[in-house]
DNA sequence: TTGAAAGCGCTAACAC
DNA sequence: GTGTTAGCGCTTTCAA
């Protein structure tokens, strides 16, 4: 038993193709009858009937295929391959609930290979932890309309949309009893140069006191000369193995990837929730139906759950 | 600037499209002179050309297309949404450096939309932590030759291949520190029930000290009531959990998902590493070159990693 | 060594 | 109401 195609129906059905075709899509200015309509449904469901969206899409010229390309570090624990982990899945939920077929690629930072935008068609783009380059790379090839996401990167590039936690909120609420002054800052190694350089700056921790997560042994060092300190660390997954090495009741969490259970329970958490996922299933939807009718300033900012 | 398709190309170079399509693809059997070869090639080039996968799939009805389905629990908190997250990262990972371009969908236990194979016309499929009627449903409408992977699921059904950890192992060699009679288990839930009760039995734990880890509360109660004991965790998100109700000292962790970091030091911890990522691509990679060059018995047991 | 042409399965304009 | 048909961009057979 092979494929049935729109033909195998037209004909079991005694009627064309685009009968057939208009049926199976509800055509809007097309006026069937009820007899005709169920005689094709019948016989596509007995023949087991299912479309091929690669000849649709060739037609369309658009694939309801959306694309999630992530940057992803070349080495590092993992802390770092988990990060994006939770948002992927919740964004891949919702668009498949949503009935978007969800393609997954990482990006490689020295040679990010991005045509798989225009190879496939793809209707829209999330473009998770890239580098400035990348963002460029990529609007250098697309006058065209497809809604672009940048995720967790800060870039001064039109064709973007922007998505970021804000994390001045966040450090806001942390400063009364975890004042920069008297804090260190365990950051997450990211790819974005802006972005990292951003949340230093927010966090008002002094620069020799902030430590970029890459290796356990570093880290190990770094806690070891500031145990009589407090500190902030952000990302749930670097504070699991921070804890290992300080005192979780003097740290804060910023919980980035929205597993506060991760974390010891005696440490401060502040939590940004699962809301980067719905915000950029949100954003994304709004694109699709009209590609301009983001936020002006392209820019959309996560704040942390209120409890 | 619109997209350039081979027509352009063959336009602009003074070829035919057949003389394109050769060029571009290497074609074996055809004796193409330098140069024209190079001519095509430049304007493919100047153009820049990218080819249009949906037709090329549309043609070969293949497209370069990997399957990741995921049945993912409707609640649960963060360990099980994180569960497969490590593997998932590191297939496709493989998979796109191979040139292979990966889909993700997930799958309602209740409801398992498995259209997107046939729709899409998908090259290979994992279908990771499914229930027994999932597969079913899916080999129903398969007499094709799409390879099929079942990951984390075990089922009698000879269109699969399974890949599957082999707990079996991982208990052995915790038996002499961490003995099945006077321990616990905390198992992760699991979709499918034949994986559950696998496992459970060859923990050799009794039934009524295995614990399927559903929520914090119910969690923390089952310690409360073990405190005393030993015990064993399968998964290390769950493990980082239990060490808020639980003396990691007295805890072995099975790390199923490659992240041992995460759980806390004071822990025994043994682990299957990446492996199950890397023995679900070589398996695929085989498969595709040919369909029934799997395992003969269709098992693949993947052991925890010695050191 | 190259090209013309027949599709792959589908959509939609247009004719009847 | 329904059918005919011209593509969408590509691969590949067959002829020249």
């Amino acid at each position: 038993m092979k494929k049935a195609t729109l033909k195998d129906i037209a004909k079991a059905a005694g009627v064309s193709v685009a009968t057939v075709s208009y049926v199976l899509n509800d055509a809007p200015n097309q006026t069937i009858p009820d007899e005709t309509r169920s005689r094709v449904l019948d016989e596509a469901k007995r023949l087991n009937y299912v479309p091929n969206l690669n000849a649709r899409s060739l037609v369309m010229q658009k694939s309801g295929l959306i694309g999630i390309l992530i940057n992803r570090p070349a080495s590092g624990g993992s802390w770092s391959r988990l990060r994006h982990a939770p948002f992927v899945d919740g964004l891949e939920r919702l668009l498949t609930e949503r009935g978007y077929h969800v393609v997954l690629s990482s990006l490689d930072a020295a040679n990010p290979k991005l045509d798989i935008i225009s190879e496939r068609k793809l209707d829209g783009v999330f473009v998770v932890d890239a580098k400035k380059e990348s963002f460029h790379l990529i609007s250098s090839r697309f006058s065209e309309g497809v809604p672009l996401i940048a995720v967790d990167g800060l870039i001064d590039d039109p064709l973007f949309y922007k998505l970021n936690y804000d994390y001045e909120d966040a450090f806001a609420k942390l400063s009364a009893s975890f004042g920069p002054e008297q804090s260190y800052l365990i950051a997450e190694n990211v790819n974005n140069a802006e972005l990292a350089a951003s949340i230093a700056q927010s966090s008002g921790v002094p620069a020799e006191r902030v430590h970029v997560m890459e290796n356990e042994a570093r880290l190990h060092a770094f806690l070891s000369g500031n145990a009589d300190r407090t500190g902030i660390v952000l990302g749930e997954f670097a504070a699991a193995v921070a804890c290992n090495y300080a005192d979780p009741a003097k740290l804060a969490v910023i919980c980035t990837a929205g597993c506060p259970e991760i974390v010891p329970a005696a440490a401060v958490r502040i939590a940004f929730g699962s809301r980067k996922a719905e915000a950029a299933f949100e954003l994304m939807l709004r694109l699709l139906r009209d590609p301009r009718s983001g936020p002006s300033d392209q820019y959309v900012r996560v704040k942390t759950v209120n409890d």
